[in-house]
RNA sequence: GCAGCAGUAGCUCAGUUGGUUAGAGCACUAGUUUGUGGAACUAGGGGUCGGUGGUUCGAAUCCACCCUGCUGUACCA
């Protein structure tokens, strides 16, 4: 070992970006099983496209332009700019303009990829993390909205959640658009502001969002948000509409109907869900957890919904040829993996391996054997490759947590009867090889 | 990005108004047990006190800047 520790390499992860271990990784995989399963049964395709693209075709184009070159990372190549994706909606947009003659239209596709986001990373928000993204490209009927809904709950409780660990939020676009009409906002940046500002409503109150959508608000460390200087008298007018809850755009109607038909009721209109800027043109969808989430101190944590989506007619148009009226849902895998986890009754199972001690190294062989015997029973073994005596062989079983450990040295060869000892009990069986795989099914 | 608070061993933290060689618990290593884990006991390793510069006879402690984390806020396609 060198003492110098002023050349070595950093230890350390670069901001945002996280080692994830096999308890999370286990869960991870159970949902994804649920996903693929129900999927199939939904009748999606699969899709996977590069983690870049070249800039533009994930920005530029978009017709949300609010800060198109931020927020993601990116490197010149030769002489045009790629970058990492930071969903997975953009990428299917280029997708289906790329490909449009091809697929069957409706494009029914599902995907499951990594994205990153170069943003300020904090409890639970990472720079790289995994998301899910079902869409329809190329359907108009709002069937296909409802359908999201009812196809994200079903995941979800197969995942291990129940009907009152979460509700999908819905509104339209349409309510917003029609409200500015109203009162007359044509400054672009003011209605911007005006948006975000409603998206503020559950987490802030209508205090301090009418605060938002005038002069400005002090947060509690003192810092001053800038708002967007709407009159008093439009203000009262938004709050009076949005106040009434009653989705009275046709969109909703409709879904709310189909809803019905589809016995679905776990979802809740909510005009101050925004999502986004310029990028959905209808319904919007988010999914928020009911129950707390709380960091390792046990605090509990703002953790924002898991996913949602929205109806987005316009996006494919972008790329100039087809018209491709879209809409789709995603979810922020790693989100729903640490909330799954709070739920004190969720675990997932892994077997964990059998080890075989090596008391005698020249007795390699009949390790082997009795290895591959284990094995060939899908009973999963392993030989100590380590160093230790066996003390540190049984320390080490012991952290792996190994249901059971064989003894087989000179004083079992002798009678042909490995020892096998339970972990868990500490009790300690001389049997026959044969015998073996029967026996430790008893424990496992 | 902006604002507030924080950073001492792998982890959780103590360290009095600046004063000898910076501590504890857990974890780790070795031994008590030359073939037996989880308990106990004994011994041991491990820190440029987040970094750099400054004030001082003397800095973990005071000052400046930087880095990192947490919280709020902004942004989140």
């Amino acid at each position: 070992m060198t003492k110098d520790k002023k050349n070595k390499p950093s230890k350390e992860l670069p901001i945002g970006f996280v080692d994830r271990k096999e308890k999370e990784l286990l869960v991870r995989d159970f949902i994804i099983s649920n996903i693929r399963e129900i999927m199939i049964k939904y009748g999606f395709q699969y899709l996977e496209t590069p983690s870049f693209e070249y800039s533009d075709s994930i920005g530029k184009f978009l017709p949300d332009k609010d800060r198109p070159d931020e927020g993601v990372f990116s490197f010149k190549d030769d002489s045009k700019w790629l970058s990492l994706r930071y969903d997975l909606t953009a990428p299917l947009a280029r997708y289906v303009a790329k490909n449009y003659l091809e697929i069957p239209k409706p494009f029914k596709r599902y995907q499951l990829g990594t994205v990153w986001r170069n943003e300020k990373p904090g409890p639970g928000r990472f720079r790289e993390f995994l998301q899910f993204d079902a869409d329809f490209v190329g359907a108009k009927s709002l069937q296909a909205d409802a359908e999201l809904c009812v196809m994200i709950s079903e995941i979800l409780e197969k995942s291990g959640l129940t009907k009152s660990d979460y509700i999908i939020k819905i509104s339209s676009r349409k309510i917003t658009e029609s409200l500015f009409k109203k009162i007359n906002i044509k400054d672009n940046d003011q209605k911007l502001t005006a948006l975000r500002a409603l998206d503020k409503i559950e987490r802030l109150g209508w205090e301090e969002v009418k605060k938002l959508l005038g002069e400005g608000r002090k947060d509690k460390s003192g810092d001053f948000t800038r708002g967007a200087k709407l009159k008093a008298k439009d203000i009262e007018t938004i709050e009076e509409t949005l106040k009434k809850k009653i989705p009275e755009t046709e969109d909703l109607v409709e879904i709310f109907k189909i809803f019905k038909d589809y016995n679905f009721n776990n979802f809740e209109f909510d005009p101050s869900i925004i999502r986004g800027l310029e990028y959905y043109t209808g319904a919007i969808f988010e999914v928020n957890l009911k129950f707390d989430v709380t960091n390792n101190k046990g605090q509990a944590i703002q953790f924002g919904s898991i996913g949602g989506g929205g109806r987005y007619d316009n996006l494919v148009n972008n790329f100039g040829n087809y018209d491709a009226p879209a809409t789709g849902i995603s979810i922020g895998l790693d989100r729903l993996v640490y909330a799954l986890m709070q739920k004190k009754e969720f675990k997932v199972k892994q077997s964990k391996p059998v080890v075989i001690c090596v008391i005698d190294k020249n007795l390699m062989k009949e390790y082997i054997n009795v290895q591959a015997i284990l094995r060939n029973a899908d009973v999963s073994s392993e030989i100590y490759s380590g160093e230790g005596k066996l003390k540190k062989q049984m320390e080490y079983a012991n952290k792996i947590k190994s249901p059971a450990v064989i003894l087989y040295g000179e004083n079992e060869i002798k009678s042909g009867k490995p020892t096998l000892r339970n972990l868990s009990s500490g009790k300690e069986l001389s049997i026959e090889i044969k015998e073996l795989v029967n026996e430790i099914k008893k424990i496992i």
